[in-house]
DNA sequence: ACACTAGTTAAAGCTGACTTTAACTCATAG
DNA sequence: CTATGAGTTAAAGTCAGCTTTAACTAGTGT
């Protein structure tokens, strides 16, 4: 008689899948609880975590990562459930994050430009690139930057 | 006896400066108990602001934009207050918010790609070009990107 | 056998950044 | 003269997103 080999998953329990996701044990609790992730339980009643759960999460943290927020991702996995009916409603959720994102996007490219700017201006000043009495939006002007 | 004309700037009330730099009455208030901004005050004891100010605040929001936190602002706007000796220290200040920031930005700028490689992957399965059995991992493959 | 580590739950607490409330005054139009 | 609207203060409340606590059980190393 044959022996069957089951190629077995790897199994995570939570301390070793928190380390591997950056997250800690309780947000994977909490994850749970808002239902973003359904690890599973092995006969000792422990949770454990797959590689797939592990691609999943990182998913979900992309997509938290561009602004969705915890009740969005809910409403996201809600109708992931449902099945392929509601692919059109996932995509329709997933463009409208990305437009928000892009807003945002800009939002921080200019931030970025005023912060390098006035690190700019700063190490002029210690320098001694940039007069004493130089000010902030003279400098800007002079960069054609605004604010 | 020649009069002696004044250019006096103008002044803002709080829900004409609200309105303008798009902060809410009670937040104006509250950055100024924090002390990010000092408004000054007409006879009658009323705030006013002027441009500066609204200079001032955009240039704060900008800072706060790429990451940094009231406190961080608290900290800067004290270093300010204290004069050019602080100046190297406020650079330093904003040279670490600036790496956090583009640490940060590099992960929006992944975050992104998986969004709109989700994106896609579903545009694909609603039009067709995808077959419903194609997972988004394979997709991911399909185009060198991880995750 | 006994300590130590990791896990379990439910519930309360925390942090940052505001927002709302309560109770008030002041300026101006009708 | 009184109603309206904007301003004032201090303090309490809100919200998202965890984090911490309490009180417990179960598995592992010496």
């Amino acid at each position: 008689m044959a022996t069957k080999t089951v190629a077995t998953e790897k199994r995570y329990r939570i301390g070793e899948f928190a380390a591997k996701t950056g997250l800690s044990g309780p947000t994977l609790r909490y994850y749970e609880k808002e239902g973003l992730v359904k690890p599973h339980r092995s006969d000792n009643g422990l949770r454990y975590y797959t590689d797939a759960d592990a691609s999943w999460i990182k998913f979900l943290l992309h997509l938290k990562g561009t602004g969705m927020t915890i009740e969005q991702l809910k409403q996201y996995v809600a109708w992931r459930a449902e099945g392929d009916a509601t692919i059109t409603k996932r995509l329709q959720l997933l463009k409208n994050v990305r437009r928000g994102f892009l807003q945002k996007f800009e939002e921080l490219q200019h931030s970025m430009t005023i912060l390098n700017d006035k690190i700019d201006w700063y190490q002029g000043k210690v320098d001694g690139h940039i007069s004493d009495s130089e000010g902030f939006a003279n400098y800007l002007a002079s960069l054609n930057h605004e604010e």
